[in-house]
RNA sequence: GGAGUAGUACUCAAGUGGCUGAAGAGGCGCCCCUGCUAAGGGUGUAGGUCGGGAAACUGGCGCGAGAGUUCAAAUCUCUCCUACUCCGCCA
């Protein structure tokens, strides 16, 4: 979504970024709404006009009355009565078109940034940097359910008993990794100056809508029987809407805050559910980072968020390299967004384990997130990244920590959390 | 889950049908006194949102959200949400 201004006073700029993201078949909702925008402005007038006169007639009957002139009030309100009948076709108008132009903004994307590569699919997408050598070793590295189960870590098929396929129990040494993780994640941001929140795991539905575009919501959002209520898929959800309708002051911003919680997937999009592993699965844990700040301030935290990610791997000696989304792959929301994957020495190629975005205004107006300053009142810019996403996150050290006896070693980071054990090996 | 009370601008708060888009205060700006700080005195200022206008300015909506009654609603009615108190249940 944005500002209906950038309609008014620059529509090929609106189309142009249209194009760019390859969705042609909107370009003919920017006319649209221009066009339904001039009649809407043009009722509006209209009807305020009468409003105006109406009110002021209303003010004359209370001086009336208090004069004791009834009559003359009588009189009055008739005609009140013949305005009314104007206004409320005016506001019919007014209604209908108005709600016509929402429901098509919401269909408009965001526009991109100058810098995003442009490109149709995931498969433009453009790697921008490596760091760490990705290391294949000289044995093979199985299959990591098949690491997990080996060393008694991984059960699929009691989790397909209870819950069906895309869940999974983790057991012993393999669950405390997970957990181990997740802490170290935790730890790794408090120490970068984010504040630790543990948000709600459900929310309504106005926060879903305000978060993130109506597909996606079908696509990935759980939703409890019988109560407004959505489980949430993101800790981001949650985060972006505890702000909803605040005007935060500017001297609080930016608000650097890192959130844990479980994550919940229909993932019924193109990919689907990995059958075996735990790769893609319905839910799943994960440490979060979301900026609230200035708009000029943006582009900077977006660099800075990335490279959080980015360092958090390398001190687990992950190789890891960054890849920036091309035009067509980035959701309708996001001004930027840039994925980090780690390295897999099994598919030897590089993996999805989390993306950082920019989202310009588009959640803060949307949910109507501001801040006040000697600059007026403007919305704020917000930001997401994931730190850590699990067992995904997992699998990455499992693979590169693997040995040929099929144990895994623990990086030396993680080892506080593992009651110092440096290595996870068989009963 | 049941009962009661409340929700007014950035914050606190007055306000029970028209003269209230909202007194007052904090806040914020400027000045004075003191000066290490804290405090005190004077004075000025704005409020959210959507329109019209080059601008000055001007209009609509807006008192938790939505609907209703009325010529007219912060004020009356209904539904919902939230907070607090009491009861019940519970990790």
């Amino acid at each position: 979504m944005i500002d209906i201004n950038l309609i008014r006073t620059n529509k090929s700029l609106v189309k142009e970024n249209i194009k760019k993201k390859y969705q042609d078949s909107k370009l003919k909702l920017v006319d649209e709404i221009y066009n339904e925008d001039l009649l809407y402005r043009e009722a509006k007038k209209e009807a305020d006009e009468k409003r105006c006169t109406k009110n002021k007639l209303s003010e004359k009957i209370g001086a009336l009355y208090r004069d004791k002139k009834e009559e003359e009030a009588l009189s009055i309100k008739e005609d009140i009565l013949s305005l009314d009948k104007d206004i409320i076709k005016l506001e019919e108008k007014e209604t209908q078109l108005e709600k016509s132009i929402k429901e098509k903004m919401m269909f408009i994307p965001n526009i991109i940034d100058d810098s995003v590569p442009l490109g149709k699919d995931d498969t433009m997408n453009v790697e921008l940097e490596k760091f760490g050598e990705p290391i294949v070793p000289n044995y093979e590295i199985p299959y990591h359910a098949d690491i997990c189960e080996a060393l008694s870590g991984l059960d699929k098929t009691s989790a397909g008993r209870t819950s069906g396929n895309g869940f999974y129990y983790l057991t012993g040494d393999i669950a405390r990794l997970h957990s181990a993780m997740l802490s170290y994640a935790r730890d790794y941001m408090i120490d970068n100056g984010f504040t630790y929140c543990i948000p709600p795991f459900m929310v309504r539905s106005d926060v879903i809508n305000g978060v993130m575009s109506f597909e996606e919501m079908e696509a990935m959002m759980y939703k409890i029987e019988n109560e407004d209520l959505y489980l949430i898929g993101t800790s981001e959800h949650s985060m972006i809407g505890k702000f909803k309708d605040q005007i935060i002051k500017e001297e609080e911003l930016p608000l650097k805050l890192t959130s844990y919680s479980p994550c919940f997937r229909k993932e019924v999009g193109a990919h689907g559910i990995e059958e075996r592993g735990i790769y893609r699965v319905h839910q799943f844990e994960k440490q979060e980072m979301v900026v609230l700040c200035k708009k000029e301030d943006s582009f900077n935290w977006y660099n800075k968020m990335l490279m959080y990610t980015v360092q958090f791997f390398r001190t687990l000696d992950v190789p890891v390299r960054t890849l920036e989304c091309c035009s067509g792959d980035l959701a309708d929301l996001k001004v930027k967004s840039c994925d980090v994957e780690a390295w897999s020495p099994r598919q030897k190629k590089y993996f999805e384990v989390g993306s950082c975005s920019t989202l310009g205004d588009a959640q803060a107006r949307r949910l109507s997130i501001r801040t006040k300053g000697q600059s007026g009142t403007q919305l704020v810019h917000t930001l997401n990244n994931t730190v850590l996403a699990t067992p995904r996150g997992m699998i990455a050290v499992i693979e590169n920590n693997y040995n040929e006896d099929g144990s895994i070693n623990i990086p030396k980071v993680l080892q506080p959390y593992m009651g110092n054990k440096t290595i996870i090996t068989k009963k």
